[in-house]
DNA sequence: GTCTATATACGGATAGAC
DNA sequence: GTCTATCCGTATATAGAC
């Protein structure tokens, strides 16, 4: 399914390759000429449908940052689901996110680091994830075994860690480890049955 | 121990601004005229003893890049530590490192992902960690606890995912987690003993 | 070595024709 | 809607006085 450009609408088209490069590059080392290029269209349209450079980095912002919680959100308020199946769906949804935008995580992490009012009006709210079933779920299960000295958030770092730091480490590793992209993709494919394995182990006593 | 700007000379004085402000923003975010009020020095001086900001970029990236695995390459081939303390010992140098530091990550990692000559002549070499005694160590405990299917990667990637990433994602964890900052640090504080013990779990077999 | 003033280039944005 | 040409602020870099 090769999204060829020119079936889109000229704006869809900038919004493409606008998010393409921002991405990639973040806003300051993004030239509006280089995403007029890309859409194969001229600059001065590209102020025509967006006012701004500005203003369409926060388009493409709230899109990526979208991507990146989206389908989270429902998973964790899941009641019918059990703890662990929630770990291995978000392990799996997060790994497959990344094989297909490797950019993606590091341009979120970037974003909210360097401009920290992102995190307002972005739906990534405060209790989102305390509030929520798989927390409850979390408490529940440490209680079960003897485990309340532990932070659940500890757990949920670590999910997120190992799921989501290799990709964002990659050249590193690829390096380190004497590893092709294939290899790499292979290794990432193992950790989706890993990481649960490795989170039921810390949740477990002894 | 602050470090006053007057003790230096104006040449440490523009490096140490660069430092600071491209370390935080990165290079094209950064302005020469921000070093330069930065460091209280003038514009031209920085030109002066460096000859262009990439010049001056190129300086700061093998620092922050030297600061970040330097301290490493001897530990994972000294000879006489056990593995469990090369780990502690890791885990706890990151901690401390970004404490101290906390945008040097996401610096490091910005710049080899976006700039892949980056990994030549920084003295991260092919080889370094494959060939290391910590390696050795990883290998031969796996071959012990009867579990050679397991590819040490993953344990080592383990180790710097659960240690590098929650500073990495500290804006979105003091959201999620509702912590304050001094929160954060008692958490990281608790990881040094909790990573070690994690990483030893992944290693037994059961 | 350090400054002020300035050259030069680049990038975002707009005017105006079609 | 889409283009070409151009404006204009800003950022890097340099010239030249002290």
């Amino acid at each position: 399914m090769e999204k060829t450009l020119k079936d889109l609408s000229t704006e869809d088209k900038i919004k493409a390759a606008a998010r393409k490069i921002f991405t990639k590059k973040g806003y300051s080392a993004t030239r509006t000429r280089d995403i007029a290029k890309e859409a194969g269209i001229n600059l001065a349209l590209l102020n025509y449908y967006f006012r701004s450079k500005e203003k369409l980095f926060e388009i493409v912002m709230l899109e990526n940052f979208g991507q990146f919680i989206e389908g989270v959100r429902e998973l964790i308020y899941e009641r019918t689901t059990s703890l662990d199946q929630k770990v291995n769906v978000l392990v799996e949804f997060y790994i497959n996110q990344m094989n297909e935008n490797p950019d993606l995580p590091l341009f979120v992490l970037n974003e909210v680091r360097s401009n920290p009012k992102t995190l307002k009006n972005n739906g990534f709210t405060r209790d989102m994830l305390l509030k929520s079933i798989f927390m409850q779920q979390l408490v529940e299960e440490l209680k079960q075994n003897k485990k309340t000295e532990l932070n659940p958030l500890h757990l949920v770092m670590n999910i997120f860690s190992m799921t989501i730091f290799p990709f964002i480490a990659s050249p590193l590793i690829l390096k380190a480890g004497n590893l092709s992209v294939q290899d790499f993709k292979t290794i990432m494919e193992e950790r989706k049955k890993l990481i649960p394995q490795w989170i039921k182990k810390m949740l477990l006593n002894k």
